[in-house]
DNA sequence: TGGCTATTTGGCTATATGGCCAAACACGAA
DNA sequence: TTCGTGTTTGGCCATATAGCCAAATAGCCA
């Protein structure tokens, strides 16, 4: 690979990879919404506190996400809009996977 | 989290892990301009042929490539032009990451 | 068929990740 | 300041991944 274009792969696939993680996908989906506290993600997660914290630090270093405290909860709350958007992409992966099942499933009927 | 969203969230997460790689994302720029086979792919990232293999394999499980066998090579395609868009996206968070850390580097500077 | 080239698979090692538990830490409130 | 709640960190283990080399396979073409 060509120096030059490795520290930009890098950094994208930094990115991608903190997303990449069913946990963090439902995090991420939770916080389109609202912003939230430690607590209150870690039962939407159903994980020990500690997991969920350190998924939240992996999103932090992608830049995914701010924390802010207030009172004594800490709230994380997502950067970038956009995810939405990427989440789209990946459900049309999945449909054309999906199609493709389909053909097979019904190629082996006949 | 709740059971039924489970299969959901892997599902995505799958994809995401799969793109979630700097040699893999490499491969996935090149195969948006045209068609490759896994020699001219292995030139580009600058690996072993082995490796570059198992990089498509793991694309191909994920239902991002497809590859179809022509003359004694064989030619990996994207199936998704969508990913340009998630890139767009991926960018947006890098940007956004980068505009901050101009600041912390201002701050500093005071 | 037999050889040749392209590709995949297996084996191995080093490294990274996710999970839980226990312990440390941070900070608001009494 | 001390307590208590909320959050992070460290330690540990089990599992997954990326990389290379060597070997096996696939299938075109003479």
């Amino acid at each position: 690979m060509k120096a030059s274009l490795k520290p930009r792969y890098e950094a994208r696939a930094k990115i991608l990879k903190a997303m990449a993680h069913p946990s963090r996908l439902l995090i991420i989906e939770e916080l389109q919404k609202q912003e939230w506290c430690v607590n209150e993600l870690t039962e939407m997660v159903g994980a020990d506190t500690s997991t969920v914290s350190k998924h939240l630090t992996v999103l932090k270093n992608a830049g995914l996400v701010a924390d802010e405290r207030r009172a004594n909860c800490i709230y994380y709350r997502l950067r970038c809009p956009c995810i939405l958007d990427f989440m789209e992409c990946v459900e049309e992966v999945l449909a054309v996977s999906a199609k493709d099942h389909q053909k097979i499933m019904k190629c082996c009927k006949k």
